[in-house]
RNA sequence: GCUGGUGUAGCUCAGCAGGCAGAGCAACUGACUUGUAAUCAGUAGGUCGGGGGUUCGAUUCCCUCCACCAGCUCCA
């Protein structure tokens, strides 16, 4: 006789067995109808699932995280049984929940057109309304592979084959639908009441890119129809904040077709850059680094001895002089030990911090490329340091510090980290992976921060942590990198003389590491976080002076001079416009602050300010509005928590 | 690179079952000298992404190349 323990502690017992779904009953009828699934003993149920002991009974709906994603994986089920009715040809693989929904890969011998997609949508909507019941049932593994043969459905037959034969393998049927499934899902398909298919796409089967490619469709589902409505809303509003648009329509920079995946940056989009590499510079050298330049075009003879070439020669420009083959840097950390090298370095040097705004290129796949994001020719904020072994821990830990200070400068708090670990093919031995791999995790460990594990993931000459940034869609960037290396400075013939001379000649630990990433990918992350509008540090225009009429152009262009020589961007607009129209204009381009004078300001020597969000600050003297700048511009982006 | 989609004026976008290419904004000219998100009037602007083909005739149909967009793969 179970008695079952809800949430709240209360208990409910019962003379019989239970299905999850009486349980529900039993406690409101509202409860019943709003529950996707239960949780018994904290796994998650069926709401068929019977209750035959004590339990800790839990009822799931679409309102709790893992409600939403059942509904999610059983629309993705209920699109299935759309393409199969729709496409009978189709055969099915996986349909995994993802953020904000779902997709399902097919096979089918041609591409699924937007029409399709429609009509797929269209069936479903139907399939939902004819309320099917979804049932569980339980297979034997050579029964279930017969069932799939029999269906024609191959990739299931693989899939099956791949689970381990100690596992029970669970079906769940809707009509004449049946798929192989982990579960749980809803009772029925009516259920499903909101969602959206969004996009259809190729995908390698496995992810591999030597296996057929299958067609996936994607996506989303909503417990409620407001939901999903607030949710295509939110991907709208999103939209405008895209890097690319804002840029063009504040002529930040340019893209065109006969430079692709480069950068024409324009006199506003470079301003920003200038800021921001000036800024980082300071923190740099101010955090012990000592900045170099590099060329640019270097021969193939030492991207052999690094060993790039042999990995990565297609993804490199490559150029020719007088018979030598020479590459366009990809990456600045050759260079930089070249630099090391130039005369013989003893342990006291150690750390040896370089830095460099490298300017790089890299030949990446046409199909990769995405506005400022993913880019052709970019330029990193670059440093190796060069260390014993013993300093890679305090290394990193300063570096991180860095590295938040900097991303709180620029106002940044969600930051996702990932730690990733040694692959297969590797140099090195297991003992220096051993101690590399734990200074890296002890620093992310010392921070306090969340991270997440991505073994094998790790580059052939050590493991790296990855600190990355989201854009206005939610798809993640990584930005700042921090790479441990034992391979390239003994390549290249890096070397120091230790404390104890009878060891002879040490070869330095290298690490390698970037703040922003790259300047491009930065400030597209920038933009989207901003919409464009800057804050006033970065502003590519921090203030506009506006006269209202011709009489105080010489005081307008005078208070402009004033702002240009206390270091701020500056601009007087003394067009001869209607003062309503100047401002919606430079409200639109974002200017920070507006400085307004007419005859009364050019009277009392003083400036109108109003901000681009609208409000006005009334009149006040240069005086005081240059405090005012200063603050601002001092804060940075600083969000201010501690008060 | 792969799958699908897109490419028309500086920008945003109409249009075309094949028959001289359109709007709004911006630009330019003139008038207006203006007080916190658009003053009025006029003018000019396009090899319809490049190349090839079908056709009496192609921006429209077909082929091909390029670029961009979404996703996959990759990312030293």
């Amino acid at each position: 006789m179970p008695v079952v323990t809800l949430p709240d502690g209360s208990q409910r017992e019962f003379d019989h067995p239970v299905t999850v779904e009486q349980v529900a009953r039993s406690i409101g009828t509202g409860l019943a109808k709003a529950a996707v699934v239960g949780k018994v003993d904290g796994s998650l149920v069926d709401l068929s699932h019977t209750i035959d002991r004590d339990a800790e009974v839990a009822i799931v709906t679409g309102k709790d995280q893992e409600g939403l994603e059942v509904i999610r994986h059983s629309t993705a089920h209920l699109m299935a049984q759309a393409v199969k009715e729709l496409f009978p040809e189709a055969q099915v693989t996986i349909g995994p929940v993802i953020e904000d929904g779902f997709y399902y890969d097919f096979r089918y011998d041609r591409a699924f057109t937007p029409e399709d997609l429609e009509k797929i949508e269209k069936r479903m909507e139907e399939l939902a309304q004819e309320d099917f019941t979804i049932e569980r049932s339980v297979m034997e593994r050579d029964d279930a592979v017969r069932l799939f043969e029999r269906m024609g459905e191959e990739y299931k037959v693989r899939i099956i084959q791949d689970i381990p034969s100690n596992q029970p393998l669970s079906f769940y049927k809707q009509g004449e639908f049946i798929d192989l499934c982990r579960g749980p899902h809803v009772p029925s398909t009516g259920k499903l009441k909101a969602f959206k298919l969004t996009k259809v796409a190729g995908a390698y089967w496995r992810g591999d890119t030597s296996n057929e490619q299958l067609q996936r469709i994607y996506g989303t589902a909503w417990p409620d129809k407001k939901s999903l409505k607030a949710h295509l809303h939110r991907i709208e509003e999103a939209e405008k904040r895209d890097h690319r648009k804002v840029g063009k329509k504040l002529s930040l920079f340019h893209m065109q077709d006969e430079a692709p995946g480069m950068v024409f940056w324009h006199p506003k989009g470079w301003a920003v850059y200038q800021e921001i590499e000036q800024y980082l510079r300071k923190q740099l050298n101010r955090h012990g680094y000592q900045e170099i330049r590099t060329p640019q075009v270097v021969s193939r003879t030492l991207w052999e001895r690094s060993g790039h070439w042999e990995k990565f020669a297609d993804d490199m420009f490559t150029t020719e002089s007088e018979k030598n083959d020479f590459a366009i840097k990809p990456m600045n950390c050759p260079c930089h030990v070249q630099v090391y090298n130039q005369g013989l370095k003893s342990y006291k040097d150690l750390p040896l911090r370089l830095s460099e705004f490298g300017s790089c290129h890299r030949n990446e796949a046409s199909g990769a490329l995405h506005g400022l994001m993913r880019v052709r020719g970019f330029t990193q904020d670059d440093a190796h340091i060069f260390c014993e072994e013993s300093q890679i821990q305090d290394e990193v830990s300063a570096f991180m510090d860095l590295l938040h200070e900097v991303y709180r400068d620029f106002g940044f708090r969600e930051i996702h980290y990932k730690l990733s670990t040694r692959p297969e093919k590797r140099v090195g031995s297991d003992d220096s992976w051993d101690k590399s791999e734990k200074a890296l995790e002890e620093a992310l460990n010392r921070q306090g921060v969340d991270w997440e594990l991505l073994p094998g993931e790790g580059a052939f000459y050590g493991p790296k942590i990855e600190f990355s940034l989201k854009d206005c869609l939610g798809r993640v960037w990584q930005c700042g990198t921090i790479q441990v290396d034992f391979s390239m400075p003994g390549r290249l013939g890096a070397e120091y003389v230790p404390r104890d001379q009878e060891q002879g000649r040490q070869v330095p630990v290298m690490l390698h590491r970037a703040i922003l990433g790259s300047f491009e990918r930065f400030i597209g992350i920038l933009i989207e976080e901003y919409e464009g509008a800057f804050p006033l540090w970065l502003a590519p225009v921090q203030v506009s002076v506006l006269n209202i009429t011709d009489n105080q152009a010489d005081y307008a262009r005078n208070i402009a001079t004033k702002l240009e020589e206390s270091g701020y961007r500056a601009h007087a607009d003394l067009r001869n416009e209607k003062i309503g129209f100047k401002i919606r204009e430079h409200t639109i381009d974002k200017v920070p602050y507006l400085a307004v004078v007419g005859d009364k300001e050019v009277e009392n020597g003083q400036v109108a300010v109003r901000t681009r969000r609208g409000e006005d600050l009334g009149s006040m003297t240069m005086e005081h509005f240059l405090q005012l700048l200063d603050s601002e511009s001092k804060r940075k982006s600083r969000v201010e928590t501690e008060t």
